[in-house]
DNA sequence: CGCAGAATTGATACATCTCAAGCTGGGTGG
DNA sequence: CCACCCAGCTTGAGATGTATCAATTCTGCG
C-alpha cells in the first residue's frame, strides 16, 4: 500500500492537492487550523469497502487521491451506482448517523476524515464551510439530474459515449488540459462498474465498446486504455445538444 | 387567472403554510420581516411554462401550493423529468443566472418568488438561511439517488408501483396520516408526466396501470383517482427493501 | 351532440437482457 | 521459464420487456 504511509502523516492542509476544490477552499487559515485538529487520513486498496449502507458512520471526509463509488443494491442483486467521487469530492452527510450507501474504493483511495461531531460544530461556527458544501451538493444534484436523463431516456450506446466524455473531461481537468481533439486516458472502471453506473448489464457495455471501437469513435489499448482521436465525435454519439450548456 | 389576487397580496410570513418546511423555516422574525421585503407572489395556471431551460432567471423560490416539474428535453424530443416540486420546496440556484431545466406548472400553483440579488446577500448575512437551504438540498440529492436507482434498475412495474407509493406517502404526509393499510388519493399528474418522471413511454404506463388494477394491487375511479386497498401490497410491487431504511 | 385531449388496448418491432461458450493477459507456483 | 489459472472481458444465440405504430374508447366540455 504506496499511500500507507499518509495515514499517519500530519499532512499540511496548505499543501493538500485538493486545498482550492475540497469542502474547505473557501476556509482562512485560523479555520484551517481548526480543522488540522479534528483531521486524520485513512487509506483503502482498490475493492476495498469503505462503509457499508447502513453501517453507522461518525466521520465525514474529503476525496484526496483514488476514486470511490456510492452504490444501492436491491434484495435480489441488482445494483446502481450513485455516485462516483474523485479527488475533492465529499462524502457523508452531516446530520447522518447512518450511511445511506454502499461506498467502495475502485482504485487505491485516500480520504481526509472529520470526526461528526466536531466538524458538525464548525459548521455552525465557520459559515465558509456550510457555503462551500451548499455549492458542492448543488453541484452534485445537477450531476445526479444529467445522469437521470442518461438513465431514463439514452441507449446504451449514447450511455457510454456519455461516460466516456464524463471521463475524458475529467481527465482532461485533472491534466489542467482542454478536452478537445485527440486525447486518451485510462477507464478507473470495471466493465461491470460502467454497467452499474449506466443501469446496463455488462455484457451491453462490452458489446457498445466494441461497436464505437469498429465506428473509429475510440480506440483501445488493452482493456482500460482509451484512445479519443476526435472529442466533439465522441460527443456527438452522447446526444447531449453540442452547444453543451455552460450554466454559470 | 384565478389567483392573480395573490400576486399582489403581502401576505404574512406567521400564516404561510410553509413557514416550517420551507427555505424560511429556520428564520427568525427580524429575517423573516427581512425576506418580506424582497418577496413577491406569482401564480400559474395548469399547464403554463414557469421558466424555460436557458433562460434568464432573476429570482429564486418556494412552491406555496401546486406541483411543479423540472424536466430535461434531448434535442430529438426525449423527455425525462429530473424534479417534482411539491409545496415548500426550492426552485432556483443561488449563484446562477440562467435556468438549467424547463420548470412547468402541473397544476395550478403559486409561488413566493424572492429577487436573486438580495436573496443571495441575505444568504451571506444569515445563515439559517443557508443552513436550512444545504439540508433541503442534502434531501433532494437523496430523492435523486433513489430516483436513479428506479430508472437504472427497476422494471416498468415496479417504477409504477414506486411512483405511487412516493405519492401516496406524499399526500397521507400532507393529510398528516400514517401511510399504511387503505388509502386513496388523486394523482396529479398525466400518463404522459408519469412516463416522462419514470422513463417510460406513456403506452407502458398505462398498460402496468391496468395491470395493477386486474392484480388487484390498485383500484381506478376515473382516470385519476387510484384507491390502494392494502399499502403494504403495493410496497411489495416497488421492489425496494421491504424494511424501509429509515435513516436520519 | 360532438369534438378534442387523454387514456386504453392491440400487434409488431427492436433493444437490451440472459444464458452460455470462449478468449485474453497478467500473476503464480511447480 | 513455462503451464496453468482465474478474473475480466468478449462474442454469440435466443428470450423478453418495452417501444413503436395504429386503432379504439373514454371523458369532460363547449
Amino acid at each position: 500500500m504506496a499511500h500507507q504511509d499518509l495515514q499517519l502523516l500530519s499532512h499540511d492542509c496548505g499543501d493538500c492537492p485538493i486545498r482550492h476544490r475540497a469542502v474547505c477552499a473557501r476556509c482562512e487559515a485560523d479555520e484551517l487550523a481548526r480543522l488540522e485538529q479534528i483531521k486524520y487520513y485513512r487509506s483503502y486498496q482498490a475493492g476495498q469497502t469503505v462503509v457499508w449502507s447502513g453501517d453507522r458512520m461518525d466521520f465525514v471526509a474529503s476525496v484526496v487521491s483514488g476514486i470511490a463509488t456510492l452504490t444501492q443494491t436491491m434484495e435480489d442483486g441488482r445494483r446502481q451506482m450513485v455516485g462516483l467521487l474523485l479527488p475533492s469530492d465529499f462524502v457523508g452527510r452531516p446530520g447522518r448517523a447512518q450511511a445511506a450507501y454502499d461506498v467502495t474504493a475502485t482504485t487505491d483511495l485516500v480520504m481526509c476524515c472529520f470526526r461528526k461531531k466536531p466538524f458538525e460544530e464548525m459548521m455552525v461556527a465557520t459559515p465558509h464551510i456550510a457555503q462551500r458544501l451548499l455549492e458542492m451538493t448543488l453541484d452534485e444534484l445537477d450531476a445526479a439530474r444529467e445522469w437521470m436523463l442518461l438513465l431514463g431516456r439514452k441507449t446504451a450506446r449514447e450511455k457510454i459515449a456519455s461516460l466516456l466524455a464524463i471521463i475524458a473531461r475529467r481527465d482532461a481537468s485533472l491534466k489542467l488540459r482542454a478536452a478537445k481533439g485527440k486525447l486518451a486516458f485510462d477507464l478507473p472502471l470495471t466493465r461491470e462498474e460502467m454497467a452499474d453506473y449506466l443501469g446496463l448489464t455488462l455484457e451491453t457495455v462490452s458489446r457498445q465498446m466494441s461497436a464505437l471501437k469498429r465506428d473509429m469513435v475510440i480506440g483501445l489499448e488493452g482493456k482500460r486504455h482509451v484512445m479519443v482521436p476526435d472529442f466533439d465525435k465522441l460527443l456527438e454519439e452522447t446526444g447531449d445538444d453540442s452547444d453543451g450548456g455552460f450554466l454559470v
